[in-house]
DNA sequence: ATGGCCGAGATCCTCGGA
């Protein structure tokens, strides 16, 4: 089984990158964020034809998550924390995978920036919910697989110059240690599990000639609960993306499961 | 060496992204 995660910068406008990735990895899941686009105008149709039902919570003009998938489920679920802004960012579905029941979370955590503003806070408060709602699901001994844009360069060898990012809030201490955090309240960084090398993105931002300078983030991620990290077979960053013509400035994660 | 963007939605600019 595969699973991806994307932030495609708009589903309308991505559309035909986001078929052709579906017929050539052919994930079973694909948890979208930033799909900027209220669920009415989703292009479910176009998904359908080539085999793909989706759950969608969309959003006008900004944020919006989706799951893309050609497998059962069951126990649809908007919102996993409580947003203050009830802004669309989070959705999950239920599988039975091997016997197993596993919850699958899309996630788009807040940017934060800039940080003496209120978005920063914004951040902070749905981290915190976030949190609640990780120990909660571990207290349960739930399985949980949670792919999405967190917004957060967990270590230094997860970002091109460091010294540069020091007070922004994709890599501030304070929000750092949130992702700690999750690590120690029973969850694992699938990537960091099987790859340990530094420099692998999954962001460049569209200034700058980010891109070809290899001058990226990695903060796209997939988060497991650790009672279901014995599935892990590998994680991989689908790197090609973002040299195509008029892409997003995310590519996605791909998990295999054994 | 430096700096260069993109999408949505309402207008020809602003906001948000990271």
């Amino acid at each position: 089984m595969i699973i991806s995660s994307w932030n495609v910068n708009s589903v309308r406008v991505r559309l035909n990158h986001i078929l052709n990735y579906l017929k050539k990895n052919k994930p079973n899941f694909l948890l979208l964020q930033e799909i900027k686009t209220e669920s009415k105008n989703f292009p479910y149709s176009e998904l359908k034809e080539i085999g793909y039902d989706s759950e969608v919570h969309g959003q006008k003009s900004y944020n919006g998550v989706a799951i893309i998938y050609n497998k059962k489920i069951s126990n649809l679920n908007f919102n996993i924390t409580n947003d203050e802004q009830e802004q669309s960012r989070s959705i999950s579905v239920d599988i039975n995978y091997k016997n197993e029941l596993i919850k699958i979370i899309s996630v788009y955590i807040p940017n934060g920036n800039p940080v003496d503003t209120d978005k920063y806070q914004y951040k902070i408060k749905w981290l915190k919910s976030f949190e609640k709602f990780l120990i909660n699901q571990n207290k349960l001994k739930n399985k949980l697989i949670i792919g999405g844009d967190f917004n957060i360069i967990p270590n230094e060898e997860d970002v091109y110059n460091p010294a540069d990012w020091e007070n922004d809030a994709l890599y501030r201490i304070e929000i750092r240690k949130f992702f700690r955090k999750m690590l120690n309240d029973g969850y694992e960084d699938a990537f960091r599990l099987v790859n340990k090398k530094a420099n692998n993105y999954t962001f460049w931002d569209y200034q700058n000639g980010s891109f070809e300078r290899n001058k990226g983030l990695r903060i796209d991620h997939f988060l497991l609960s650790k009672n279901v990290s014995h599935l892990i077979k590998d994680v991989t960053i689908d790197k090609y993306l973002r040299a195509l013509e008029r892409p997003s400035d995310h590519v996605p994660i791909r998990l295999s499961l054994v």
